[in-house]
DNA sequence: TATGAATGAGAATTCATTCAT
DNA sequence: GATGAATGAATTCTCATTCAT
């Protein structure tokens, strides 16, 4: 009796897989992924011929949800601060709203298993367009610094200000803003 | 009286696992981690009881050589800026001489099988009397913000010089002096 | 529905453990036991979670085995005699009949590996009315003498005559008479 | 520089092992053998080849033992009963005072590493001369059964005595009272 | 397709024994 | 001879993956 391949199987796998990466690091079994998702550990190989395709496709999941959340509402017509406060302050609310895709993800970005070619896809985190755009705040803001310098220091102060928040959560919306400047102060620096 | 414990052994243990682990991942077998040493796969637990016990120690030995590295002719009596930037240039320029160590420490560093009381034993990498000097730099630029926020910036921004320099290592100076000129302008951000 | 688990598999396991025991020891690898029992090594583990279960499974099996020898067509409104002659009678024709249960079991009483709780279980072997006769024959027998002597002593030279009777099997049933004739005679001894 | 083979140490070896086998079974490592002796893990191989021969080593050692205190001051000229209560008393009163032999032996006893041919040197326990008379013992009383019968019954007496000792340490003279005379009784049973 | 038992290639240890000191 | 580190085969158990139902 061929049942359709559930969508709904597939994803309660990945965030299964998710928490329990989260929680147990990337060498955790298999078969705790499927109990976690309430699913047969046979189940597991139809929706993922192996663990290391589970490892990739929970990565570029991750990686869109956080784009999605980075991304929305972007202020397109707004000035350059305003605009990269937006990613800013999104991508550390989204971290601190999902603190397990969050652990999940750093996992996943370090482990030989997702394949670099994976991790490099899609350059940064951002559309095209948006992407453009942050490398013109660099270039102006940077002189003649790699426009990567940009993105990298973006990534480096919000995922500090996420490590401090998990520390001192109830001080989340002072540290977010406290982190911004920082960024601001980066971006703007001087010889 | 027998062949002595040798340190030689144990010091080819922890530099054979240091390598393993930046290549494989801290659930490299230890199997693979002697035969990297040029030692029987015994032999490793004559050294170190479990795999655990190395874990640990490889933490505490790659964190005291590159507090070593960081806090050696520390200029004490030089202004606040020369202060800062003697560390970070030191800390960059470390793991930029020590890649595999910093792979290793990296790893080691998110790993539940490392207890958080030895990640957190003796405070960051600094001297005592280091530390409080930091600690005064971010008190006197930050002004009411957390102080953990000095030292916090200092990582982050070393970590991301360290990738981007990973990526054009013939850009190294160029990479450090423009993340220094981050760093500080960071810290010296106003709302 | 997957593969059920399957009772033939235990049931070949538990009795590859009883004669691997009785000829090795306890101390035989797990994975002569699958190999006997035509099983992959892995299997084993479905069925028992760790060596030490089988070793506890194998001894309560053994002891219910023996159990429902010595008490079927248990004569109850027999006389003294013939209650514990067919008690005596049994046991020792089980033990000619089973001889590799009984070298395992012996193991396996020994052993700290059988937690002495699970050994104490069920008191002896007896269902409890029939324990209760025995004991009230010892009571009438033996005077003053504590009680388990009765069961002791049944054991005893119960376990005496298995043991000639391995040396000469062609004289069983002499022997096994023989042995209950001396048992008779301990338990009516005056002072 | 020479030291000679020192019979203390070989002693301390086999003390050890006594102790050590009697606790954690024959599967108990060497090392913890030699380290409980106080004395090195090579040292235990000048003494004993190989493991298996310390097994037959100690077995040897604990039997003359045995037979040194059964047969010391043995009544010759006394009656039948004198004599077979002698021997009993005396056997149980070693295991008594040797809870630690008696354990050890009885792990011996039942383990194949010490080769059945070594467990039957030297027939039983007793000297040529008692044996006979035992023998003598046997004939008289139990009319045509085996005279190995006799023998037997007075270890399988003797040693469900011992057990019941161990449990009630306190009843000790009464029990072994108790067991020689149900033994006395079933020696001198009829039909 | 869904299930979970079956499989066997590792994995971390242990331990009798050897050997350098 | 005495010591204890070195060795590597053996052991228990795990886990990704396959396969019968």
């Amino acid at each position: 009796m061929a049942r359709p391949r559930s969508d709904d199987r597939r994803a309660a796998l990945l965030d299964a897989a998710a928490r329990v990466f989260a929680e147990e690091g990337l060498s955790a079994p298999t078969s705790l992924i499927s109990k976690t998702a309430g699913v047969s550990e046979g189940s597991f190989f139809t929706y993922f011929k192996t663990k290391d395709e589970l490892l990739v496709a929970l990565y570029r999941e991750l990686r869109l949800d956080l784009a999605a959340a980075l991304m929305g509402d972007f202020p397109r017509r707004a000035g350059v601060r305003e605009r990269l406060e937006h990613v800013f302050t999104r991508w550390v609310a989204w971290a601190v709203a999902n603190p397990v895709s969050r652990r999940a993800m750093r996992q996943l970005s370090l482990s030989k298993l997702v394949p670099e070619a994976v991790r490099g896809e899609g350059g940064a985190l951002f559309g095209e367009v948006e992407r453009i755009q942050l490398d013109a705040i660099a270039q102006r803001r940077l002189g003649q610094l790699p426009p990567e310098m940009a993105a990298a220091a973006l990534k480096a102060v919000a995922e500090m200000t996420m490590d401090l928040i998990e520390q001192k959560p109830d001080r989340a919306a002072e540290l977010s803003a406290a982190g911004f400047q920082m960024l601001w102060g980066a971006l703007n620096s001087k010889p």
